[in-house]
DNA sequence: CCAGAATGCGAGCGACCACTCGTGTTTGTC
DNA sequence: GACAAACACGAGTGGTCGCTCGCATTCTGG
């Protein structure tokens, strides 16, 4: 058998075609973003982007694929923004500056694309989305767990990990508040996640060489 | 109009119903709990109980009516709860202690109860329920500002609040990390929750009368 | 300019699900 | 034992939703 072992031929597809699937994506994205993946219904996201049910069918398989290709073209953003956010730390880089920068790259991702929060959180979401999210979750763990691991090297294993769990527990629960608020509250809020991760790594990343961690409001 | 201006006079029930709502809604938990509220069907919550799709119906007017009875149970039961968890506190126990307190009160109840937190946080749920999980959530937050407000009598309500948030969104963070593991691994995290709230306080309220707070490893 | 492909439409199909109803069984009461 | 009320059943009903299909329109290469 010579030819095409593809699972499918991607499909010549016209300048208009190109169009009405990013109309179609962005769309969905509006309709997950207010009903959630299980509530929202096909029929809804072809009326939001102005075309009919079979149009829709068009371009996407299933309902599921819409979802997967609007994960997967977030995930992909989401790399290259986390990539720069998490991926090289100087130890000598103070956590205060370390934290601020890779919360602040997050929280604009997030507030840019709200859709990945409510994708990637709902409990309804289809399995192969599911899987794309853990591949996404385990990936962030890991590097926390690199990072965590170079400023305390003689940690054993399971706190490394536990302590990275603990950290994105933490981002993950402010940001559903920042997204919650918007403007100076948004901003006060983001401030407040820092806050908490810095107060929570430092006593351990502060211990790594005998220094006393955080400067305390002084006994003045 | 003399009569029943009561929107359900409740019907005349033989212990057998009892049984049977018991029953019921011990399915339901058990549906909710792996499936969500939106997934569960009632034809599998009366299987599940061992009834048919018509009994379930001779105990509650719908779908919603269920998860509504189930959840105000919780709640009455987590009222107890939380009362005894964040009701009393004295200003001169340390910081250590109530946190620690509190948090092994919600963490048992959620543990004992893992329907609630399905219930409560899904994003699924009915109306009803939400204004049922905003009351509960409402007061939560109150209680936790009342505290806070009396170690830090000085301090902006604005403040108060967003720390009352965060506080309670670390809380809930690592309430998701101990459901999903068991045994010791639970407890280290349910530990590790209750570092991540010292650390996140103790800079606050530490400071309150001058005090310098958690002892840190001294310099030496 | 003309085949043929890509795009577009929307009524309708099949499946699923919340919920009902007619009928039969059990239980409490006199 | 008799009568009514509570309980139990499960096939059926109406509605929704994912998805299809036949057909019309627009685009592209030759």
């Amino acid at each position: 058998m010579p030819e095409n072992a593809q699972k499918e031929q991607p499909r010549r597809r016209q300048a208009r075609g190109e169009r009405r699937v990013a109309q179609l994506l962005e769309a969905a994205a509006s309709v997950f973003c207010t009903t959630g993946y299980t509530a929202a219904s096909t029929n809804a996201i072809a009326r939001e982007a102005g075309v009919s049910p079979g149009t829709l069918y068009q371009f996407f398989p299933n309902k599921e694929a819409i979802a997967i290709e609007l994960g997967e073209r977030l995930v992909h953003e989401m790399r290259e923004a986390y990539g720069e956010a998490l991926a090289p730390v100087d130890p000598a880089t103070p956590l205060e500056q370390a934290v601020g920068a890779a919360v602040d790259r997050f929280i604009a991702f997030n507030c840019d694309h709200p859709v990945f929060f409510a994708l990637m959180h709902g409990p309804d979401v289809p399995g192969r989305l599911t899987e794309e999210h853990d591949a996404l979750h385990a990936t962030l763990i890991g590097r926390v767990e690199a990072l965590l691991s170079s400023f305390l090297p003689d940690a054993p294993s399971a706190d490394i990990t536990r302590t990275a769990q603990m950290a994105l527990g933490i981002y993950m629960a402010g940001l559903e508040l920042v997204l919650a608020r918007e403007g100076a509250e948004r901003d006060a809020y983001v401030q407040e996640i820092k806050n908490a991760l810095i107060r929570y790594l430092d006593p351990l990343v502060g211990d790594r060489l005998g220094r006393p961690g955080l400067t305390r409001t002084p006994p003045r």
